[in-house]
DNA sequence: CTGTTAGCGCTTTCAT
DNA sequence: ATGAAAGCGCTAACAG
């Protein structure tokens, strides 16, 4: 009866069984060049025999300071990193490069109120958007650990990103080139409001972290480049790239006195919640009003009319953060991005 | 100058620093009852002033053996499992209750060769989809923690289920009713084949963990029911949901002598390039070719011709599978699904 | 209510 | 090449 599990397997309990030392043991599973082959054979199969698998990981990290684990710190609550196709296709990246390194990840929502939980598991931090719960920002900055960071920076730290402003000044040159045309701008997150709303003249938020603020910087310079004026009366702050939130603003937009011939939208999915909105009011893309997003989703391709947009390449970005992450030095990395025309901007 | 960091910060230093025992700092963080109020405070503010978060949770889950951490083991690589619309909203469903619960997800792939490297560090695990390295489902079978399977079953375990071959007989049975009819059955991974394959009279795999072999049974038995026949030359095993593999055993199905008037397929994302092959053709869905799929996914709803298939709310079954996490006792959920009929399925 | 002490299971000098 | 012993940082039982 091999069902003789009467004492509990732990390093020291079966070195005491095969009568060696327990350093003989562990030099037996992580220094093969401690020992003879023969003998580390010989444990090795007795191990087995035994049922033993191996050192305890919990008890080797605390000893050995490190764990085979990364942290992903989100922008926000994984339910709705998940659902969010950009962010998807990120993950998809990382993960990719970790497995193939035998690291797993723990899933950290950035609404967390402390990284304290955790820290002591992982062997550092990919950081994916600045976290919604902004201490978690300090707590990364402090941390003694490995830290990457994308779409937003912490000084000294490793960081991928895209040159948001350039890209957005593109896509801006794509639809604009005369003072006359009237844009309206629909961003993520530009204040600092639970609802879609206006900007008007209020303070922006989070400036130094925002990637929104750096796309609204190119935006603004390519209207400035032609002449044009824009107001805070024509610039949205959505709280969420999701289609709830954006319908709200394009429908305010699509009412106001001055109907904008210009969207500016600093997502697909608020493009694409604007988009539906247009042509449900039977106006035409991109006849009557002309639309362009940013990320890249594959939705922008197969809606009609397709979506022009910045594509981001969003899962070389997660392959370029966890890459960064085995990298000794910190390192700020500036991931390409391709403007790509579709039929929401081009009059054939 | 506060920056004054020679020594380490432990439970024990600072305990030292404080002149109290390590016993009443530990406490002061973990049981209040155990010290006066006074005190606690006192000690809470010194480590606060020392920069002292509190006891290294990898030392305290070693001791204590529990982290606050579960692991989810997927069926596959994260890569591919992300990428998966009906796995992604499972996903979302567990992270909303484990991040209600404050506890944090690890990450698992089902391709890992063993779950030694992360079994210390979790408190259980929760599994969705019988993981491609079945040697896995040993491990979670002997392992001396929690664990909740979902779409399929391990012996005294919990899990969560829908009932597979009642789902199928019930949209096979909207879609046949006639002895007459051609049925090709586009299965996922039915054998052990890498490539799409026609399954002919090879022996299926698996069968006891497969949720593809109770889908099966459940289509065979309305074709029974109406007096139909099926050999395994009008049935597919397609190795992975996607449009890639899927596409070819559509066209082969398409391509033969006897063309199929009825595709009943295992998954929406099967149905729909399944779909997309037969538009193509130049054939009528549903006029020439009637289509149903498995899941409900959001694009079956928005396709032209809509899909007709089963709903089976994988996020509840995320919400399930994480509240039977924190149950005692093992127990065994059968979860709803709805039979959604659409366009592909039915002449108007 | 507070302090002492023995581990949780392991790795790593340092001797032998 | 192998063994003894000191801790990694913490918690819980026990004694005071």
């Amino acid at each position: 009866m091999p069902k003789e599990k009467k004492v509990k397997l732990t390093l020291k309990s079966v070195a005491g069984i095969l009568n060696v030392s327990n350093a003989t043991v562990s030099n037996a599973f992580n220094r093969p060049d401690q020992l003879s082959e023969k003998k580390r054979e010989e444990i090795l199969k007795a191990c087995k025999e035994l049922g033993y698998a191996g050192p305890n990981q919990a008890a080797r990290s605390l000893r050995k300071g490190r764990s085979g684990i990364v942290g992903l710190v989100l922008s926000d609550s994984p339910k709705y990193v998940m659902s969010d196709p950009v962010a998807n296709l990120f993950l998809q990246g990382v993960t990719e490069f970790l497995e193939q390194k035998s690291v797993n990840l723990l899933l950290i929502s950035g609404n967390q109120p402390s990284l304290k939980s955790v820290v002591d598991f992982v062997d550092g931090f990919i950081c994916y958007g600045a976290p919604r719960n902004t201490q978690l920002i300090e707590e990364l900055s402090d941390a003694d650990k490995r830290v990457v960071t994308v779409d937003f920076n912490i000084e000294g730290r490793s960081s991928v990103n895209i040159d948001n402003e350039q890209a957005a000044y593109q896509i801006a040159s794509s639809v604009i080139d005369d003072a006359e045309q009237t844009t309206a701008i629909l961003g993520l997150r530009l204040i600092d409001s639970k609802y879609t709303c206006r900007v008007h003249d209020n303070e922006l938020i989070g400036v130094q972290h925002s990637i929104a603020h750096r796309r609204l910087d190119g935006y603004l310079r390519r209207i400035n480049e032609v002449g044009g004026e824009i107001t805070g009366e024509h610039i949205w702050s959505i709280p969420e790239s999701s289609h709830l939130f954006a319908k709200d603003a394009a429908r305010e937009a699509l009412n106001s006195k001055i109907r904008p011939d210009v969207f500016l939208c600093m997502s697909d999915i608020i493009a694409l919640a604007a988009m539906k909105e247009v042509l449900q009011m039977g106006l035409r893309v991109p006849e009557d009003i002309k639309i362009v997003g940013f990320d890249g989703i594959n939705e922008g391709v197969r809606f009609h009319p397709s979506l022009t947009t910045v594509e981001q390449f969003s899962s070389q970005k997660g392959l370029k953060a966890a890459e960064l992450f085995f990298e000794d030095s910190p390192e700020s990395n500036i991931t390409p991005f391709k403007i790509e025309i579709r039929e929401s901007s081009q009059i054939q």
